[in-house]
DNA sequence: GCCGCACCATACGGTGCCGTATTGACTTCA
DNA sequence: TGAAGTCAATACGGCACCGTATGGTGCGGC
């Protein structure tokens, strides 16, 4: 039944998922191999340490990422790209709760509780920003939508059902902050 | 030097701070007591056990944000009461910091990894939601406000100096939100 | 058919943490 | 002064986890 022996990706799979739910405290050696339905001597093979396990996932985490930027840059017509962008992002959400894929949304919760991560993350959240200054043609408006973002991967964990809503959500957002701001009355 | 004897606050202080810093998983009760230069037999004075304590830290921020919510919407005029709450909300992002209250970004990294309290958080949400949405008329716009708000509180972790900006950003926020939709081009 | 490699099991020492039990010390007040 | 109450130190058993050491097992190649 099943595969019988695992390879590297499996433990990441399988810590992925664990990262995501319970954060990097519930990434724990000897429970990951109890889910595998082995011993923790496979996994000693597989990598040096727990550090090494969680350094890849965040690696992984900043490859994806920064290949996501790079290719929504490409776009000439900024519209364009966030079309895509959310389609692509949208699929990313549901697979990654499987583990398949890193998720930002655990990434970001690791981040609030290891400093070192965090400004990894900072790094990674400064091209983020650029974009989406040139997309809505405002600083402003742009930190706001990434806010915004930021603040729907964390609600989502507390409403069941709330990553379906992921597509309506965004372009509601993005109606907003695309609107031209109106001049404030003078008087 | 300094004070000699602890009581339950002081242990809940530090308790907070750890979980602000660290999650769930740094609320440790010998770690604590080494922070406080005394042994865990002080805690188990003031608490039964390890459980108890982070139950009150939970217990206290329903409190204080259930009486938040009644406040703000004693208010006629919600455009009053988000005044009254901005600056509220803007101390006690400072306050928090220090573990002198509960914190909402403490709380809700906490629920991101146990969902017996994200359960208790969503609860205390649908009360902010629904004033968000008596403030900008819209649900939508309430619900894109109140995300933007969590992803402030999540961002700030990583940005030195971004807890200052709590104010600048959600006035800009609530102009964005307060603007009158305007009409799609019918062509 | 057996050799070697890739993968896994077993067993161990070490550490950090929880919670209990017991004793000690300092304070308050009769 | 002495008894009761409050807070803290010490010492212990137990568990979960990390990482290591070493032995076991199946499978491809020769």
């Amino acid at each position: 039944m099943e595969k019988r022996r695992l390879d590297r990706d499996d433990w990441l799979r399988a810590a992925r998922h664990a990262l995501l739910r319970g954060g990097p405290a519930a990434v724990r050696v000897e429970t990951l191999a109890a889910q595998l339905k082995v011993t923790k001597g496979s996994f000693y093979w597989h990598f040096r340490d727990r550090a090494e396990l969680l350094e890849t996932i965040l690696r992984e985490w900043e490859a994806e990422t920064a290949q996501l930027v790079s290719h929504v840059n490409a776009y000439a017509d900024a519209r364009e790209g966030v079309t895509w962008l959310l389609e692509e992002v949208g699929r990313r959400v549901v697979v990654s709760e499987r583990g398949e894929a890193p998720s930002d949304a655990a990434i970001f919760a690791w981040s609030a509780v290891a400093p070192a991560v965090a400004r990894r993350v900072a790094r990674v959240e400064t091209e983020r920003l650029e974009f989406f200054e040139r997309f809505t043609g405002s600083r402003e408006r742009g930190e706001l939508a990434y806010l915004c973002y930021l603040g729907f991967l964390d609600r989502r964990r507390r409403v069941p059902g709330m990553s379906q809503r992921f597509k309506a959500v965004m372009e509601a957002l993005l109606a907003l902050v695309s609107e031209p701001q109106l001049e404030r009355e003078p008087a």
